[in-house]
DNA sequence: CGTTTGACTACGC
DNA sequence: CGCGTAGCCAAAC
């Protein structure tokens, strides 16, 4: 996989903080949250976009070894609205088991909708205080039209 | 010690 | 759409 950031301790506490502001019944993702968080210094733009959601992967990774009890980290999924734990290991019926109690909802492929339940982000204040970047969207405003009258 | 193995994603078929 | 791959390295085996 990839290397560490510069600073693993502080990227790590960042990350971190960042999903504590994640509400229940939302979900975001590793690739969301490495979007908030500016590329450290040393690290190409180019490399940080591909490094990032690595690097939170690690961060969540090392949950257990932080402060589990005090960090939602079931939910920080993957891209494509799913589960990256191993699957069919016990955390990651956990990660579900969770998710599900909080109200998100799987499709048959186990997959959560994330136009549907896709997080927006921090509040604006609470980014810019941390010097932090508006997120990626997980929920595109430009549906089709279609689209746009069913969720209404 | 050499190999395998990752809480990822964008991109090209 | 789904599938494979690059990127590229520290730990665990």
């Amino acid at each position: 996989m990839q290397a560490f950031p510069p600073d693993p301790v502080r990227f790590n506490r960042i990350v971190w903080d960042i999903v504590r502001q994640i509400p229940p019944g939302v979900v975001s993702t590793y690739g969301q949250i490495a979007s908030m968080i500016p590329s450290p210094a040393g690290v190409a733009p180019e490399d940080y976009a591909r490094l990032g959601p690595v690097w939170v992967g690690k961060a969540m990774n090392q949950v257990s070894a932080a402060d589990p009890a005090d960090i939602p980290w079931q939910r920080v999924i993957n891209s494509q609205g799913g589960i990256s734990l191993p699957e069919g290991s016990r955390a990651a019926r956990e990660q579900r088991a969770r998710l599900e109690r909080e109200g998100v909802m799987f499709d048959a492929r186990d997959r959560v909708d994330l136009r549907r339940f896709g997080w927006d982000g921090p509040d604006a204040g609470w980014l810019a205080d941390r010097g932090l970047l508006p997120p990626r969207s997980l929920r595109p405003p430009s549906e089709s039209a279609s689209e746009q009258m069913r969720l209404l």
